[in-house]
RNA sequence: GGGUCGGUAGCUCAGCGGUAGAGCACUCGGCUUUUAACCGAUCAGUCGUGGGUUCGAUUCCCACCCGACCCA
């Protein structure tokens, strides 16, 4: 039957329930228990035994087994889900001859049903609420995708994100584990003295990151204004205003391609901690992953099936350096300026012509390396010229000190002692500006106001960010950053005409 | 942006030059212990969109749209 017909079919039937005094889309039900409550209460109950209580439950119907005068239904709340047992005899007795025939009839999968009832173990062993009356709470138009198979349509899971949440336990526990890895994150920054501030989603330049932003125009001001692609620039104003320890968990957006591992929205933390530097934020943001893993996931070690790996947070995260993990990787040093082209080439590793010894070494770290990283790893010193944020590192010439968190072979966190000589942070800025007049549009814009503010003095100061969908990914087993994100990015279904 | 694969009934899929199929769902009938209930009957389609080739296109060709995966 066509979807039409189908909707005809249902809306036809709250006009029947209608015509029998009975709203369709009424205001509230009373809830005494929900079905996990009577799943654990009654989970001793022995096959074929009524308790003589009474209990109401409410939910959307799942599936519809009717045998003439008895049927079985089976709701689905928030916390499980459990089965009617839908007898003609005992409905009849409570609401009237024709209310088992209505049930029967005019109510479909789908719908939202509250009853109230006894208990009964049926004896096949099926816990039910043995049912006297009914209420239809909500009439469904459109039915749900089929009991066993489930929504395998990417497309529409994307799209239709409730048909996933309806039909998948595994899709509802994912974002339920999402909202708690967010609560977790916060409770751990919150109970070490962290506090959480707000800083401008529109901005007049998007600064603190290398990526591209949305623009957008602001009618009164008539101003272009660009979403922000990072938080870290007016966090660490925060830290010259005297703020010690900040932070911001939030959404940012980089106007850049769609992939397993990227969405244009997507939700990052930035932690800033004053007097601190690059190992005490290592050391915090270790700590902080392994907490939040045991609050989400009840353990620090993480099973990854659908990678066939299994990471483990529980001991001390390696650290070594970026030149040394290249080394360990490939055998091959990138130090000299004069063999660093040379080496990528024999390594199959392209690079721009002009490319200094340090994008060289990232390149190829990128190429190479990264992957490779399936427990927790942090590379450390990152080359000068691509971290224009970064304090120089305090013995090495050319570095700064830099570290990323590498899990499961993807970039989870990036974090650095923050460069706070305005001097310097101008200079880097200036070559930043540089690099985008040369074609680089990912290069970073200069902020007079933030320089300014450095000016001012900002103290030593450790910070991080941390990619959160990629963390929900890791605690939850999912391979596409699209299965993390509730509504991800998506072109419009029907193409526009601009 | 490039490559590969996919888009057929509400859902899951088959068909790949000759009148568009199955299971489930829906509708009708039967059934007081179902668990993808079962039995019987019926209904269900712009075969992603537009062009082309052909006597004839869901099928072959071209372009485009949407998606997945891989790569940049």
């Amino acid at each position: 039957m066509a979807e039409d017909d189908l909707r005809r079919e249902r809306i036809h039937k709250a006009e029947e329930l209608r015509n029998h005094n009975q709203n369709p889309y009424p205001y509230r039900f009373e809830r005494t228990h929900n079905a996990a409550d009577l799943q654990a209460k009654y989970r001793d109950l022995e096959n074929g035994k009524e308790v003589e209580t009474e209990v109401s439950v409410a939910g959307r119907i799942m599936a519809q087994r009717s045998l003439g005068k008895l049927a079985f239904l089976k709701i689905q709340d928030a916390s499980s889900s459990i089965q009617l047992y839908c007898e003609k005899k005992r409905i009849s007795e409570a609401m009237g001859p024709e209310a088992y025939k209505w049930l029967d009839k005019l109510v479909d999968i789908g719908d939202f049903i509250g009853v109230r009832g006894s208990i009964r173990r049926t004896d096949k062993g099926e816990l039910s609420v043995y049912v006297q009356d009914y209420e239809v709470l909500c009439k469904a138009l459109l039915p749900l995708p089929s009991e066993y198979y489930g929504l395998k349509d990417t497309e529409k899971l994307y799209r239709q994100r409730y048909l996933g949440l309806i039909m998948d336990a595994e899709v509802r526990d994912t974002f339920r584990k999402r909202a708690l890895t967010i609560r977790a994150i916060r409770n751990y920054l919150d109970s070490d003295g962290f506090i959480e501030l707000e800083t401008p989603v529109l901005q007049v330049e998007a600064g603190g990151a290398a990526a591209r932003p949305f623009a957008t125009h602001h009618n009164a001001l008539d101003l272009t204004l660009y979403l922000r692609i990072a938080t870290e620039l007016h966090l660490k104003r925060l830290v010259v205003g005297g703020f010690e320890k900040v932070y911001e968990l939030g959404r940012i957006f980089r106007n850049e391609g769609v992939s397993t591992r990227h969405n244009p929205e997507f939700t990052s933390v930035e932690i800033y901690q004053a007097y601190a530097d690059y190992v005490d934020i290592m050391d915090l943001v270790e700590s902080m992953l392994r907490t939040v893993a045991i609050e989400v996931i009840g353990s620090s070690y993480v099973s990854f099936a659908e990678k066939g790996i299994d990471v483990d947070l529980t001991p001390a995260f390696r650290r070594l350096t970026m030149v040394d993990a290249v080394k360990e990787v490939t055998g091959l040093s990138f130090t000299d300026p004069l063999q660093a082209a040379e080496a990528a080439k024999s390594l199959g590793v392209k690079v721009p012509k002009k490319a200094s010894v340090g994008e060289i070494l990232y390149r190829v770290f990128e190429d190479k390396v990264e992957h490779t990283l399936m427990q927790p790893t942090f590379i450390m010193d990152y080359p000068i010229e691509i971290s224009p944020l970064a304090k120089s590192h305090r013995t090495k010439a050319q570095m700064v000190e830099r570290f990323e968190l590498y899990i499961s072979g993807r970039e989870m966190a990036d974090g650095f002692s923050e460069l706070n000589d305005p001097l310097e942070q101008r200079t880097r800025f200036e070559a930043q500006v540089a690099a985008r007049a040369a074609g680089d549009d990912e290069a970073h814009p200069l902020d007079e106001d933030f320089v300014t503010a450095l000016e001012h003095g900002m103290p030593p100061t450790g910070g991080v960010g941390i990619g959160i969908d990629r963390l929900v990914m890791l605690l939850t087993g999912s391979l596409s950053i699209r299965d993390v994100i509730a509504f991800p990015t998506q072109r419009p279904e029907a193409a526009h005409k601009d």
